[in-house]
DNA sequence: GTTTTTGTGGTTCGATCGAACCATAACACC
DNA sequence: GGTGTTATGGTTCGATCGAACCACAAAAAC
């Protein structure tokens, strides 16, 4: 029964394939037919809504990343009325950490496209804004903290905000290998927040 | 010419081979096949030194370690006489940054690595120990600061050791995507060092 | 009610994969 | 100076790869 198909939930149902095999064994296992048995789907299907096996890496990035952020979007808008600063920036970076199979699956996909993040000029284009937005989101928090007192003026909001965003991507990493709890992580962070606002963690 | 050849100059040239490989494409690229002709040796004698695939890119990172460990361990040595836990704590951390070629590499080789340390139990062991050791090295080295005076006694020793060196991993990769610069790097790292150490740089 | 367009399954092709196998030259040992 | 071990090159095999191709059914368009 053609022609009456949702295109984008084809294209998301074959993207979750390639991301469930990136995930098991890197992009080396994401092979066409792999990922065809994945989705359930026939080989020629995947020609058809993505093209070749490279059109099909980078769409299935595309659509994790839209998935990341429209996610994003979403928890941060359940924090209530009027978050602090202080809450919204610990929003923000506890959405780098792996504290649900969500995050988790996503940074690990992430890391199997690292290395052709810095070869292919098409994906690269894909991952290099991302995380200089959120940096720039953080340090304008924290300037906002700044300006109603919430953080001492002597802090550095750049410098802070880069590097809560690094250490938060790191401690994922360190997490994902099993070397460290969430909640663990999670202290880390609030750790350092408590160190940057002076107000308590909720506020 | 057999017989009196060096097997670990051997094996190591043929390890890094794989790393060239695995740098410029990820581990998919990193066939026999592909290995043999950059190393320029026989598929033969990928066999013959390594076995299969799999032990091949076991031994290959294990050498890269060994590299690693010696070589941060030959730095760390000259930074001169009795130097300050503020400068050891420094070269550490700058041991995570890719300020030369062989350091960058060495990070890009273990991204491409990184998803089968999460389901390659042989891999997985030799990727474990690495960072957990940092940290409790640099966390050390606070302690000693505290002790001698040169770090706050409110400082939360362990807390710090682990953001930073979470911290300069999470940098490592923002400039190997071409976000940042090495030298904003080494500053934020400095921003963080003078934070927590009373001491100047160099001391 | 024929004719396009759209969506799908299946198959095939040349290339390449990892691994096993065969052969043999160089040296060590005695 | 044979004999055995070590080190190496080359080849082959079955499987699998990405991509192109063929066929066709369902719906839309006219």
């Amino acid at each position: 029964m053609p022609r009456q198909v949702d295109h984008d939930q084809r294209r998301r149902q074959i993207a979750e394939a390639v991301w469930r095999l990136a995930t098991r064994g890197g992009l080396e296992d994401v092979t066409l037919r792999q990922v065809a048995a994945e989705a359930e789907v026939s080989a020629r299907l995947l020609q058809y809504y993505f093209g070749t096996r490279d059109q099909l890496l980078l769409g299935a990035l595309e659509i994790l990343n839209d998935d990341a952020e429209r996610q994003a979007r979403e928890r941060l808008g359940m924090l209530g009325d009027a978050p602090g600063m202080h809450k919204i920036v610990r929003g923000v970076l506890l959405e780098l950490l792996p504290l649900d199979g969500e995050r988790r699956n996503r940074h690990v996909v992430y890391a199997a496209y690292f290395v052709r993040f810095l070869t292919d000029p098409s994906l690269a284009k894909v991952a290099r804004d991302a995380p200089h937005a959120l940096e720039n989101l953080v340090a304008g928090l924290i300037v906002q903290g700044q300006e109603s007192g919430q953080v001492p003026l002597e802090v550095n909001a750049t410098a802070e905000a880069t590097f809560l965003v690094a250490g938060a991507e790191g401690i994922q990493s360190s997490v994902l290998l099993g070397q460290r709890s969430a909640e663990d992580a999670v202290a880390m962070i609030d750790y350092q927040l408590a160190r940057i606002f002076t107000t308590p963690n909720g506020e």
